[in-house]
DNA sequence: ACTTTGATACGAAATAATTCGTAATTGATG
DNA sequence: CATCAATTACGAATTATTTCGTATCAAAGT
């Protein structure tokens, strides 16, 4: 249950998504899914992925003469390190400061507003 | 009123910190609020703040023989920008997304969830 | 077995961020 | 105006990220 600590870069969550979305990918797939070699070269997605493999980010077996690629990371858990670690260093630690902000500027539309009330009422009604 | 483009690192985001609780500040002021020499070199906190200085991220201004610096962006303005790239980076585009994660990892608490709700109501309230 | 094709591995360059030692400058003080 | 202390400027090393060219390897067909 101990939540892995990972700090993917910007680069590295593009090809997390991808990961997450498809869950065992060669690296062609997510060459291709991130706009082929117009965006990037392969090999630089290549070595991305070996890269993040040395670290530990991802997973890979082989499967005849190429590599599928997991992510070792759940999307949540990733997603929630990456909120902690903003919450500490852009709103000192205060979430609910970084939510108003979310929401005061304008982001959240109508639909979208009315989905986190909801959520809101859910998680309050639950634990009282 | 264009808000600036800006993308300071985390380690600009210390320093950018600071300026904002005090608006006018030294090197020798920030360098002590960062935790003083055992944390970071003095020349170190000077140089960041030098290339933040050409970066346009801070004005400064001399008096007598030091600089006084200044941040350039609102808090108000840097922050949204970071939430917006997490936004895009992370959530795929959604801002509701970003939020129900914030508020379902339990980082807020009773009182913040309160504080939220009330800024929701106020809100829907004001724009019908 | 040989060749072709598709994939991986490796090395290195380019850029950016961080760190800090040393030199130069400035203003204050005797 | 010479000296001292504080401050800034500069240059360079270090580390991390991103990029990609070239070499190597493997399996599939001939």
């Amino acid at each position: 249950m101990k939540a892995q600590t990972v700090k993917p870069t910007d680069k590295e969550m593009e090809i997390l998504q991808i990961l997450w979305k498809k869950s065992e990918v060669s690296v062609k797939e997510v060459h291709e899914e991130l706009g082929g070699e117009s965006a990037n070269g392969y090999t630089t997605i290549l070595k991305m992925m070996q890269i993040m493999h040395e670290k530990g980010l991802v997973t890979r077996q082989k499967n005849g003469k190429l590599h599928l690629y997991k992510a070792v990371t759940s999307p949540e858990n990733t997603k929630t390190q990456l909120l902690d670690k903003m919450i500490h260093t852009v709103f000192q630690g205060s979430a609910s400061q970084l939510v108003m902000s979310v929401l005061g500027n304008g982001k959240p539309s109508k639909q979208e507003l009315k989905e986190i009330r909801n959520y809101l009422d859910q998680l309050e009604g639950g634990e009282k």
